[in-house]
DNA sequence: GCAAGTTTTTGAAACGTTTCATAGCGATCC
DNA sequence: GGATCGCTATGAAACGTTTCAAAAACTTGC
């Protein structure tokens, strides 16, 4: 199958391949009558503009790569939507990388990218040894955003939210209900987020007197539902038994629920737990789960706009934006609220 | 900032652009001293080769196109999964398209990914009036493959599950509890697959003198939680009552549940519940759900590389391949199962 | 040391678009 | 009726790579 270029265009309107491409990209300096033959040929023939060529003379790759850690947290997923509205609506396409943890999987995926000159990259999570690989991408030139990290440096854009004063909400509930030998169900620590999470955590507990059990301090590998059920079993195990749980997700914390009430235990009478993210899903659990809500939907939209605005504009200034977290309190702390009523 | 280029890298490696090329693509053929001040060169300078003016030259785009109905359902994330892994076994990057439901948006993302040459184009479901608009894309060269969709033609690729066989399974489930008095929980009926699980559904519950009571035949336009939960208070209002109630999606079947038992039914000795999808938080719901399970995973991944078998073999074979589906029995149904026990 | 091979390198053409300086063509004005 | 002006259309150069026929540089064997 021939390929068909602008040049057949052309001919079939009985014009040069310059008054074709004007009438692509500037329509309005090409005559009424001439733009209508060009459009019917371009009709008739079934053209469609390669983008290559275009990307060659200048013009910025339409699609932005988006870097994600696991899809199969629905925190994600809204990130995703957001990421999506914003790039739609300028007109973007979205290169979703899902990393499988391996690092060297990542950087051919960056490679790949960077290959197509993708306007732009977020990146949610940076893989193991991969931060040289980041930095010099963006000596090239590649604008690289950080969704849901804060940036160290001034000179990078980031969206996230602050995880230290969210660990600190959760610690301040438990307390607040009177809890005080607490366990918590941690991600891995050289996360920021995680250790960020932690350490608000901690703040709120020691000012309130109350104790992170160190036999309930635990760090799982993979935030998903199943580590929530070890950790669950491993908390059942230890000699002092904690009366409240913190987890750093609401996979986990789902996980840690029907493992506790699996086992008959009862929440939150024996166990008061909280999750984090306020997935869709926690409202639907066994027990309801009390949650440290962040806007997910905004942090990818605010990314990619941040992106792009990095990408397109010159006059762009970097900038940290920063959200806030919010408690979401539901049955499963057994504070005043709702048990299992409908949201509508 | 100036582009870099193969000529920079020539320049600084002293030999012809054609010979950087050929350490590139063929570095079997250069002389291994030759390739080693190549390297250094590309190093020194950080040289990243331009995909599109390799695509230029007739190399195939290294993308494929994903368009997915909803990225809130985690079976589509699954599903997504399944591409990317195939995909980036293949050295491919996955472009993900969430339709918003707008057509006219559609047909845009459609465009931008036609000029993209995108090797090829995964579809899970058509937007209104965009059919032609693919049969178009088809003819032009454009492979597309159908997912969870079953293709018409023989002419195309498609993998797809067995969505009546899913709606029968579920009904004779039903049935065989001695459930007479049904209830349907569908998504739109011009959703081929909406229209199959009903269709055996039907068959089933025919088989067995049941009734698909007339107030409760439920036609959702999106199949969501909060469409679940009205549903419900819909069932509710009725007349005559169901025992047992299909939902076409696990995403319906929670919000069914969740909204009966904060009304103070009780699942499944008031009403029976079977989802659809086998979504990983079917098993955490207030009251686990049986669910008719699809192989998500298994159905992006073997469409991928049906997509890729068809963007780069020439002798490929068009191919259409039907999963089967499996019913997964929990608690929701009151079968003779654990009530709440840990997967592990 | 030379012919005949073999291995390696070269350089120009091609890919499909955009851009831009220039040319063409009417209309308008004295 | 000729100069001027504004609107349109033109066509060649440029973008960064690959390809491929041909040239150059080495090896052999004698």
């Amino acid at each position: 199958m021939k390929r068909l270029t602008i040049l057949d265009v052309a001919e079939r309107a009985g014009v040069s391949v310059g008054t074709v491409s004007n009438a692509l990209n500037r329509p309005e300096i090409v005559a009424p009558k001439t733009l209508a033959s060009i459009q019917a040929a371009m009709d008739e023939l079934g053209f469609v503009r390669n983008a290559a060529a275009r990307q060659l003379t200048g013009a910025k790759s339409p699609a932005i790569g988006l870097i994600v850690l696991d899809i199969d947290n629905p925190f994600f997923t809204e990130v995703y939507r957001g990421v999506e509205t914003a790039a739609n609506e300028a007109g973007y396409l979205v290169v979703v990388c899902g990393l499988s943890g391996d690092p060297t999987h990542e950087r051919r995926q960056l490679r790949l990218l960077e290959e197509q000159r993708v306007a732009g990259i977020l990146a949610t999570r940076v893989g193991k040894g991969n931060s040289r690989v980041y930095s010099q991408m963006r000596k090239r030139g590649m604008p690289v955003v950080l969704l849901d990290r804060r940036s160290a440096s001034r000179n990078q854009c980031s969206v996230s939210v602050d995880d230290v004063a969210g660990g600190r909400l959760a610690g301040e509930h438990l307390c607040g209900l009177g809890h005080d030998r607490l366990a918590l169900v941690n991600g891995p620590r050289d996360w920021s987020q995680c250790a960020d999470r932690r350490s608000g955590f901690l703040t709120a507990t020691d000012g309130a007197g109350a104790r992170l059990l160190a036999d309930a301090d635990i760090e799982v590998e993979k935030m998903t539902i199943g580590a929530g059920e070890a950790a669950a079993h491993h908390i059942l195990a230890a000699a002092k038994r904690p009366t409240a749980i913190f987890c750093a997700n609401d996979l986990l914390a789902l996980g840690v629920e029907h493992a506790l009430i699996a086992a008959g235990h009862r929440v939150p009478e024996d166990f008061a737990i909280v999750g984090y993210d306020d997935v869709a899903f926690a409202t639907m659990a066994f027990v309801p789960l009390t949650s440290v809500r962040q806007p997910a939907f905004e942090l990818g939209q605010r990314g990619a706009q941040q992106l792009l605005g990095e990408a397109t504009d010159e006059a762009h200034k970097h900038e940290q934006v920063v959200f806030e977290p919010e408690l979401v309190i539901r049955a499963s702390t057994g504070a005043e609220v709702e048990a299992n009523v409908p949201a509508s």
